[in-house]
RNA sequence: CGGGAAGUGGCUCAACUUGGUAGAGCACUCGGUUUGGGACCGAGUGGUUGCAGGUUCAAAUCCUGUCUUCCCGACCA
C-alpha cells in the first residue's frame, strides 16, 4: 500500500513538482506564505552545494563576510535604477520595539548597497584590492506567487560582492563567476546550462550587464541559476566609493556582482527527477549509497555493516537501514529520496556469494561477487551514474530546443511544447515585447559565440543583431 | 494583484446540501508473527474542524472578514 502518492510528472508536471518536495521531505510550508522550512533532506542538498561552491570560491580567491540584515532606507534610495528595480518587493521595518523608527529599514533583497557603504568605507588605495567578498546568507522579496524552492519570499543564497582598481579585472570576474555557476551545473549537478548576456530589458537593475546561467526542466521550461553582473562604476559613484591609483590620482571603483540561490534544488528536482521521486547527481548526494540489509539474520547484518564501514572510510557516503520496516518499504523510500545506489543484502545473496546493486537513475539490478572490489566498483558505478545523468539531460534539452525563423514557427513550436528557442533578433526592445504574447516568451540570453541563423530578426524583419534564446521561465 | 478551487488528528478524506456537539483508512505507540518491491493480527494514543467575529437554545455545518495552499493570468531585479 502506498502512504506518499506523487502524482505522474506526465499527468501534472506543477503537482508532480510539489509531490516530490513533499514525498522526500525536502521542505514543509510554514504559516507565513512563501516561507518554507527546509528539512533534513533538503537542507542536506544546499550543504552539499553550499560545500562544493564554496571551495570554488575559494580557490579563487574569494573570502566569506557575513554584512546586515537591515538595510536604511536612504542607503537604499542611493542608486535609482536598483530602488525602481526592487522596490514593489521590498519589505519594511518600521518599529523598535513599540516606537516608530525615525527611518524605516529595509529587509535585504540583495546587499549590493550595504556592501558598497562598507567599501566607502575601507576602500583607500589601489593596494587595497581587488577585495573579493562573498556572503553565504537570507534574502527576503515579497513575492506574489511562490513555489518552493523556485521562488519563495526567504530563500537562502550566496552572494558574491567584488571590487577592483581596473575594468578589464571587474569584467574578468563577472565572466569568470558565470562560468563557475556553469561549471557547478554541468560537473556536479549533471544539468547541461547555457550561458549568455541579457538584455537590457532583462538585466539586473542597475547593472552595465548581466550574464545568466539558463537551465531547461524536464518540462521545457527555463529556469534562470545564477546570475553575474558588471556594475562597471555605477555603484561607486552613486556610494562614492573612491580610490587613489598608482598615478596618485583619484578613481572610482569598479565592482561586480554574482549569486546562485536554493532554486537550484528545484532545478535538480525538475530535471533528473522521475514518477518515483528525487534522483540525485552523486556527486550533490548527501548520501550516496545505502545499504538495505533483508532480513534479521546476523550474517547479513555484519556484512552489511562491514560494507557500509568500508565505503564511508573511502569517501563514499553511505548508510545502513536497519528499521523494523519492510524490504518494499525501504526500496520505495531509498528511491524516493533520491539516492543514486541502494545495495541489497539478503540471504539469497549470500547463499549465492552474492550482493546486488541497484541504480537509481535506471533501476538496473547489477549483481556481483561479494569478494568484488567494493570501493573501486562503487567509486565507477557513482562516476558512470553521473555522467549517463547528464547525458540524459543534455538529450532532453536538445530534444527541446528549437530553432525559428519567424512568428508564426514561433507560434508553431510553442503549441506543440515550450523549450529553448532560438531565434535572431534586432535588438530592440519591442520586438521583446511583442514575443511576450506569445505565452510570455522572454529572451533567456544572448548566445554570444554562436553564428546567426538568420539575417533578419525572426519578429520584425529587420536586420538581425543577436541570436536569442527563448523561452518561458518559472 | 485579478479569476477559480480548497482548508476537518501527522497524511488522504467522510460528516456540511437538510445546524443537535466529529468518523474511516494510512501513519504513530505496545505485544506478537514476519522480512527479495510500500507485511499481517490484536490492543491503544491522537482532533473539537486554519484563524477571528456574527446568527442561533445549539455551528465543522449558515453569514462576514482574514490567513494559507493549489490552478490560470498579471508581475518577477
Amino acid at each position: 500500500m502506498k502512504n506518499e502518492k506523487i502524482t505522474s510528472r506526465s499527468d501534472d508536471f506543477a503537482k508532480w513538482y510539489t509531490d516530490v518536495v513533499n514525498a522526500a521531505k525536502l521542505a514543509s510550508y510554514t504559516s507565513v506564505k512563501g516561507c518554507i522550512a527546509i528539512l533534513p533532506n533538503g537542507y542536506a542538498i544546499w550543504e552539499r552545494m553550499q560545500s562544493e561552491l564554496d571551495k570554488k570560491f575559494k580557490e579563487l580567491g574569494h573570502v566569506n563576510v557575513q554584512m546586515p540584515l537591515l538595510i536604511p532606507e536612504s542607503l537604499l534610495n542611493k542608486e535609482k535604477e536598483l530602488v525602481l528595480g526592487f522596490a514593489p518587493e521590498v519589505a519594511w521595518v518600521t518599529m523598535g520595539g513599540s516606537k516608530e523608527l525615525d527611518e524605516r529599514l529595509c529587509i535585504r533583497p540583495t546587499s549590493e548597497t550595504v556592501f558598497c557603504d562598507f567599501y566607502k568605507n575601507h576602500v583607500k588605495s589601489y593596494k587595497d584590492l581587488p577585495m573579493l567578498y562573498n556572503q553565504w546568507c537570507n534574502v527576503l522579496r515579497w513575492e506574489k506567487e511562490t513555489r518552493p524552492f523556485l521562488r519563495s519570499r526567504e530563500f537562502l543564497w550566496q552572494e558574491g560582492h567584488t571590487i577592483h582598481s581596473t575594468e578589464e579585472e571587474a569584467k574578468r570576474e563577472t565572466k569568470q563567476m558565470i562560468e563557475v555557476y556553469k561549471w557547478f551545473h554541468h560537473e556536479i549537478l549533471a544539468i547541461p546550462s547555457i550561458i549568455g548576456l541579457k538584455t537590457e530589458k532583462e538585466k539586473f537593475a542597475g547593472a552595465e550587464y548581466t550574464y545568466t546561467n539558463e537551465a531547461l526542466m524536464f518540462n521545457g521550461v527555463s529556469l534562470q541559476c545564477g546570475t553575474s553582473h558588471y556594475f562597471g562604476q555605477k555603484f561607486s559613484k552613486s556610494y562614492d566609493i573612491k580610490f587613489t591609483n598608482q598615478n596618485n590620482k583619484e578613481e572610482y571603483a569598479y565592482q561586480t556582482s554574482w549569486g546562485t540561490a536554493t532554486r537550484m534544488i528545484g532545478a535538480v528536482i525538475m530535471v533528473h527527477g522521475d514518477d518515483k521521486g528525487l534522483v540525485l547527481p552523486p556527486r550533490v548526494a548527501p548520501k550516496q549509497v545505502i545499504i538495505i540489509p533483508i532480513g534479521n539474520d546476523e550474517e547479513v547484518i555484519n556484512l552489511s555493516k562491514q560494507i557500509n564501514q568500508k565505503l564511508n572510510e573511502n569517501n563514499i557516503t553511505s548508510s545502513i537501514d536497519l528499521s523494523e520496516k519492510s524490504p518494499g518499504f525501504k526500496f520505495a523510500e531509498a528511491e524516493v529520496n533520491g539516492i543514486p545506489i541502494r545495495i541489497e543484502i539478503g540471504k539469497r545473496d549470500l547463499e549465492n556469494n552474492n550482493i546486488t546493486f541497484v541504480r537509481r537513475d535506471t533501476g538496473e539490478k547489477i549483481i556481483k561477487n561479494k569478494d568484488l572490489d567494493l570501493v573501486n566498483f562503487t567509486k565507477d558505478l557513482l562516476e558512470t551514474i553521473q555522467k549517463d545523468m547528464y547525458n540524459r539531460a543534455l538529450e532532453r534539452r536538445n530534444a527541446l530546443t528549437f530553432e525559428a525563423h519567424n512568428l508564426a514557427e514561433v507560434k508553431e513550436i510553442m503549441d506543440k511544447t515550450p523549450g529553448f528557442i532560438k531565434a535572431c533578433w534586432c535588438g530592440n526592445e519591442e520586438c521583446e515585447v511583442k514575443m511576450k504574447e506569445i505565452k510570455g516568451l522572454k529572451s533567456r540570453c544572448i548566445l554570444e559565440n554562436e553564428k546567426l541563423i538568420d539575417d533578419k530578426c525572426a519578429i520584425c524583419g529587420k536586420k538581425a543583431k543577436e541570436l536569442i534564446v527563448w523561452g518561458i521561465q518559472y
